[in-house]
DNA sequence: AAAGAAATTAGTGTATACAGTATTCCGTAC
DNA sequence: GTACGGAATACTGTATACACTAATTTCTTT
């Protein structure tokens, strides 16, 4: 971690760094968190990083040991079974909206993305492969029109970036991911609704079952 | 043996107060917040009041105006339409999950908070009515046993909160929401998880329609 | 009287100082 | 050798002090 600079406020800022260690799996399960050293390491007062350890406190990434810090939130099958059945309520809802709904640039956006994701795949870096993956989806959550949902589902979303971080690993040529998204994609850009929603689910019920299969 | 660490932090409660002063409409929409006055009134620093706003515009119960101050979020149909599309997702859900899995209890829960239900209609208090409704969802959430719905719905209830403090008033004895809410049980009593969801489905629109169209 | 510059004000966010509490460690009694 | 009690320790959360910024007001000039 680097020492930071910006205009927003450090408590975000902080709270970003965090979120990046966490999900990127520098800071595994487990790994007990300070206050004070996290602060001199980002070069900030406590007051800040108390704050952002509160935000991820209820995000669920970090969980209070006693009164004496924090800790990293473990993982474990049962809590990837309900971040993605979160997830497929989320997805499901917004794959719908975003067909029924008429965005200017739906067809543009959707071609961005997945052509994103088959760079990702080509070039075999795990990072860009999720990160490819996260945005697909928030692509999806940005054209439902609805605002509420990115906030509502970022808690949720977060626990998959740090689990697809630490399960997916290079060299599952065959994981069908991202035709499931062209075939979601294609569902919306039609305007079907109800099918864009089907498709959406199945994908959120087939990637959770690829990813706790492997996680045994 | 006990979890005495019963005492919740400053903050929180800041946070708890200033939620439902902002959901029983005694700071209507637009009411201007400043931090120093909420600190001397509850005989507090600013600094937990600083952290429980910071929490409050995360859940867009309170938007900054510039650097000069929060003001309470304004409310208008739109946003209820978003909130009511969230809600009938997380309804969803639960009640799917809440049908296929075995809660011991979950019989008598749920003709708890119908009887609740009842017993507020009966006394007419808009407050207990409100509350009864909250806590018949909240039951379903708890029984659907994931952990992770509750914190995740949190947000679009508390929007839900001040939407239905605001425009339900007394007097709408044809309201057939807790009939719906009757047939919602059974459905999950009887263990029928795609009828349950479909149930709650309909009852979350049905609900925003009738709450839309008071609001013209 | 109007416009522009300077000073005052109102408010936030951050840093530092303070207080309290659970955990650890060690000495002592049995 | 082990159980207990009390001091030291290592943290947190809260209060206070500071720094900075944008708005508003006031003063000056034309």
């Amino acid at each position: 971690m680097e020492p930071l600079s910006g205009r927003k406020s450090l408590t975000d800022e902080v709270h970003d760094r965090l979120v990046d260690a966490l999900c990127s799996g520098a800071l595994p399960p487990g790994t007990p968190l300070r206050q004070e050293a996290i602060a001199e390491e980002l070069n900030v007062s406590r007051q800040p990083v108390l704050q952002a350890l509160g935000l991820l406190r209820r995000d669920g990434l970090v969980e209070p040991m006693g009164r004496r810090g924090y800790r990293v939130a473990p993982v474990d099958s049962e809590l990837v079974r309900h971040v993605y059945d979160l997830r497929e309520a989320f997805d499901g809802l917004a794959a719908r909206l975003a067909a029924e709904t008429k965005a200017s640039d739906r067809e543009s956006a959707l071609r961005a993305a997945i052509q994103q994701g088959h760079h990702a795949l080509g070039s075999g870096d795990t990072a860009e492969l999720v990160a490819a993956d996260v945005a697909f989806h928030q692509t999806i959550y940005r054209l439902s029109g609805n605002p509420l949902l990115p906030e509502a589902s970022a808690a949720v979303w977060l626990q998959i970036r740090r689990v697809m971080h630490a399960y997916i690993q290079i060299g599952y040529p065959r994981d069908p991911i991202w035709t499931e998204h062209q075939a979601i994609a294609d569902a919306i850009c039609v305007g079907d609704g109800p099918l864009a929603e089907k498709l959406a689910r199945d994908h959120g019920r087939s990637a959770r079952d690829r990813l706790i299969s492997r996680m045994q």
